[in-house]
This record gives C-alpha cells, structure tokens and sequence, in this order.
DNA sequence: AAGTGGTCTAGACCACGAC
DNA sequence: TCGTGGTCTAGACCACTTA
C-alpha cells in the first residue's frame, strides 16, 4: 500500500470539509514522507487531536464507524490505533456507551504514578502539605534532571505527604514553565493531586514518568521536616514525568521514610 | 457466539487426530463453562502447550494459518492469541521466519528483571559469586515472603553480585524446591543468571516478578560481605518471581549499594 | 518461488447501555 | 429500539526470509 492518510483525504475532499488533522499536517511534506502503517497514522491524528485539546479530558470522540469514515479506512484499521491509545490510557472505551478521553481523577493519577504501599499490599493515602512554591531559573543540578538547559524558566514546589498522620515523604518538584502557563496553586486545595490540577488548570496530561530510586541517608532538611533523626535511610525517587507529546513537564526528588510502607513495583 | 474450543473440535474429531490440548481438559466440564472469548481460549491452549514442554524455549511453533486449522479457528482468532503472547515475552514473531518460543539468554533476563543502571542511564553489567547454596524448609519470614506454608521445602541460595570489580549487591534468594526437583547449581558457572539457569535445567520459565523497595541500614551481615560501613543506606528490594502458569519460584531479597547506580522503573 | 507474519478491508453477529 | 464497542470470519495484498 503506502498510501497515507493525506492520500486518501484528498480524494473525498470534494464531497466533505477539511479534516482538522489536515490544518497540523503539511500536504506536500507528509504526501510521500510517511510511509508508516495506517493505523499508526491514525494514531497520530488522534493523539494530535488530544494533545492539541480538541477532544478535552472527558469529550465523547465518535464512534469507531464515524472516524473510519472521516478518515477513509476500516473500523479495524481505527479499531487498532484506539487499541494502542486505550493501552497508553488516554481514553477509555465501554461497551454500550462509547469511547471517552480520559480525565485523571485523584484516583488513576494515584493508581499510575503513586507506588507506596502498605506493607500487606494495599494503597496507602497520603495527605499533602505545600510548603512552598516559587517561580525561579533552573540550576545546575535541576536542569540536568529536566534534560533542559541551565536558567529555564521553572517553579519550585516543596510538598510534605502524611500517612496516618505521620510525615513520610518529602517531595522537591521542578515543573518546567513553558508548559504550565500562569501556574499557580489553588490557595485552598492543598491535597489535591498535582497531576489532576496540571490537567484541569492547564490541560496538560501527563502520560508517563521514569524514576531512579537508590538510598540515602537523611540530611538536614529532610530530617527536620520529617522529623527523623538525620542519617536515617530513606528511600530517594527522582522522577521526570512526561506529557501526551513525550516533553519533560516536571522532575520531583522525593525522600520516603520507608519504615511502615514499601516502593511497589511490577516486572514484566 | 459463546461456543467453546471444544465443540469446534468434536466436529472436525473424525477428519483430524486429537489434538494435544483435549488430553489436557476434561471434555465434559469445559464444555459450557468456558464462555470466555475464543481468542483467549486459543491463548489459553497455547499457553498450556508452552508452560507443559510439548513446545519447549526455541521452539518454532506452527504458522498461522496452521494453528488456525487446527483448532478450527479464523487466523485473525489466532492472531490475537499470540499477539498476547508476545506481549507477555512468551513468544517471538518475525516477518518471514516464523513464531518460536523465547529463549531466556543473559540480555533478555537482564533486560527484564535486572533494573540497575549506571548513573547515566546505562545498563550495568555485574559478575556473580554463588557464596552459598543449601536445602531447606521456610522458616516463617520465608514462607510469609513466598506466601506459602511454613515448612515448604526450599533452597537457599547466596549470591554477591560485583559492578566494575566493586561488591555492590548481596542477594538472598529462596527457591521453592516443588517447582526444581533435582536442583543444583553448576558448579564452574558461577555467572549464570539464575533464571537462565532454571528454564534450561529445569524448564521453568520466569514470567514476572513483583518487588517493594525499601532503604534499609547496613546490618553486620551485608556490611561484611558489601565491605561497607554498618548502618550505611542501603537499597533493599524484596522480590518474588512467578513462572507462566503464575505460581511462585522465588522469594529473593537484594541489598544494594546504590552510592554509583540507580534502579530504574517507568510507570505509565 | 514458496511460506511466513504484517496490514487492511468488509461484513456478520453479539453484549451492553441509553433512550 | 438503536447505537456503541467487542468478537469472529474470510480473504486480499504486502514485506520479509529462506531455500
């Protein structure tokens, strides 16, 4: 085949409107360029079409047939690609009621991102504290985290999690501002999941995260604000979370008083 | 359509031999039970063939097409079948060559289970160094570890594992002696991956493991073995492993030195 | 040239949910 | 009742490997 999606639109431009996917792809650039298969194809026009906030977190996209239509393949062609994005979790797909771009709720967002657990396994709350949060520029040792250069713009956040009362996790995040126009916190929500508020302030959606974890003795501020005595061991995660278009939106070092809980992780 | 594998196959009975799959289930049970769909039936099956040796690691298994006959199915039933099996790293596809079942060599398991990596985000390479290996029965924390009763018989196994020279990891492993009747470690191989090892000597394929993390102080132990000061940080991953069919192999408990490496994961 | 897995299509029927 | 996604089929053509 070969043929791309560009191709097959141009052929029913007469009957129908201009796709919005066509506006973000250059017709000439893209006519021979893209030799990949059609369904990952498709899976571009709809990632776009998230990530640009076409289809907001919660909008109905139409159903299998419609988007075939449009788009000139099969139901299975587009079957698949929703596959792949259903895999990623950015939209949700039921039987009956059709398919849904996916908002994080403090839940997915925990279930995702948040590994504590309790020692027999089940999830551990946490509640959240801001202790600070500061526009700034970012520094040697943040910029190489971010994988950005020194001096981009950046916000600081420090933030105490407590478990069952107790304060167990100290958590330095470096969220990159080009991403996050006139960030700010919500005065009056302190535990809320940032991930949730990146979202619905900022329509940014983030997708995955990578994490380097290693043990390291409690310092000065760690010990003071988790009220632990200094050189105790504590489990170090530095984290880089990613958004739908895979850019860096935020590196978080946090230190976790692992005496009651433990880091859970699935290898397959 | 809610029909099973089996109806399918009693039709066809009297052209064909009975196939390996019927040997394996009771004809008169399954036959309206298993109202699963039938690409998870033919998963199911192939599973079966894999897990019981009938197709052992290297084995080239037979074409699409082929299986599809066999079991009465569509090619795109089987298709999805193995599409599965490959996202679990049971099999592997190629384009033109075939299906065979994976082989675990050093880099797949290293890939897969070992998630150290350099500072820079490089895979780490480590020797081994078998200190100790013995027959025994679960004391409680073991049988708690391996969530079986207290008394099953086991193998205890101690291992150093060194990075650029540098003793870095001490590991105490506990292998479930129902699952390796005849273990033994070889003894010139001191740098066999273990689950290398125990697929080729013993047919157990390791599918997935789940571990929790924790820092932990040096005790007098690991301070000797890793030549550490005690009390200093430690990373401390306690792991379980599983086989195809899901039932627990090994129990192992790893003490890293994480001053020059990192566990790496990725959440999505 | 023959056989393999990979892509793509078209259409049937089913299970579920909303109206 | 209707529309949705989920399952299953049959068959075409392509890309790749091996002989």
């Amino acid at each position: 085949m070969g043929k791309t999606l560009s191709d097959r639109c141009e052929s029913r431009m007469s009957v129908g409107s201009l796709p919005i996917w066509m506006t973000m792809i250059s017709p000439t650039a893209s006519a021979r360029l893209d030799a990949r298969p059609l369904y990952q194809q498709v899976e571009t026009v709809l990632i776009d079409r998230i990530a640009s906030g076409a289809w907001p977190p919660g909008h109905s996209i139409p159903s299998e047939p419609d988007l075939a239509a449009e788009l000139g393949v099969s139901q299975g062609t587009v079957r698949k690609a929703l596959t792949e994005l259903e895999r990623r979790n950015l939209i949700e797909r039921r039987q009956g009621r059709g398919t849904t771009v996916l908002r994080h709720t403090g839940d997915t967002a925990r279930f995702h991102f948040f590994r504590l657990r309790d020692l027999d396994g089940t999830a551990v709350v946490s509640r959240i504290v801001v202790l600070s949060c500061t526009p700034g520029e970012a520094d040697a040792a943040e910029a190489a985290g971010l994988k950005l250069p020194e001096g981009t713009p950046i916000y600081r956040l420090r933030r105490l999690r407590t478990v069952d009362g107790v304060a167990s996790i100290f958590e330095r995040c470096t969220l990159v501002a080009e991403r996050l126009p006139g960030f700010h916190l919500p005065q009056g929500e302190l535990s809320t999941e940032l991930y949730v508020h990146l979202q619905r302030a900022h329509g940014v959606t983030i997708e995955h995260a990578e994490e380097d974890l290693s043990a390291q003795a409690a310092g000065p501020e760690e010990s003071q604000v988790l009220g632990l005595p200094p050189g105790k061991p504590l489990l170090m995660v530095q984290r880089v979370a990613f958004d739908i278009a895979r850019r860096v939106v935020e590196h978080r070092i946090s230190l976790i008083d692992t005496e009651r809980y433990r880091y859970a992780v699935r290898l397959d």
